[in-house]
DNA sequence: GTAGTTTATAGATGGTTATCTATTTATAGC
DNA sequence: GCTATAAATAGATAACCATCTATAAACTAC
């Protein structure tokens, strides 16, 4: 491909170097996916914010104005990546940032 | 709510902070959207790997076996959120990255 | 055990989106 | 003008996802 004279030469790559790989892609585009949300970008908020920066689900359903199962939808999403993490103390489950992931994240 | 004991007490939240603005949620969330997807993490990166870090479509359908349209849908949802530009050179139109940008979003 | 509370799960639904084929638009060279 | 090429657009489709209601599971207190 010239990129100097406008003539019309065959359009093959510029480089012959291969694409990403897809598994790699993949990987990170999982991880964007689950903070590409609106909710969840809140609930990460809300979390940071909170109390010994941590929520139980009944924390967040009435600020966020949406269901408890959604709620639980959402934290589930974040766990999954290890965004955030979990700890069952009697009634409750208390969520929070996984400051490890975070720490790894930021690279 | 207490975290001390394991009482029974209302539910209320932890904090009476309003939730991140609803508005902002949605901006960061449809940035991260765009690049959310595997296939546009790997446009990016063979655009900022080609030579003059610039890409015209037709340059990236072949490594990534995917048709004309749906890579320029792909720059299309790149450039709504201005992380990549568009320049027209005669025939081909070049395709590189918005360098402002990325460094506002690396803050 | 029963009753009450918190969270998770199952299933349904409407909206979004990544992809394709077919077509149109824009440009270059004749 | 006509032909060829590059990119955009339109329309269709299948997959995904955020949300809800209803129900189940886990735990506390009695």
């Amino acid at each position: 491909m010239n990129k100097n004279l406008l003539t019309l030469a065959d359009c093959a790559p510029a480089s012959t170097a291969e694409p990403m790989a897809r598994a790699k892609a993949e990987d990170i585009s999982s991880l964007l996916k689950a903070v590409a949300d609106p909710t969840r970008l809140q609930i990460l908020a809300m979390i940071a914010k909170a109390d010994l920066q941590e929520s139980c689900v009944c924390d967040l359903t009435g600020p966020l104005g949406l269901s408890q199962p959604t709620i639980s939808h959402h934290l589930k999403k974040l766990a999954e990546v290890d965004l955030v993490e979990k700890q069952r103390r009697g009634t409750w489950i208390w969520y929070s940032l996984n400051k490890v992931r975070w720490s790894q994240i930021a690279q």
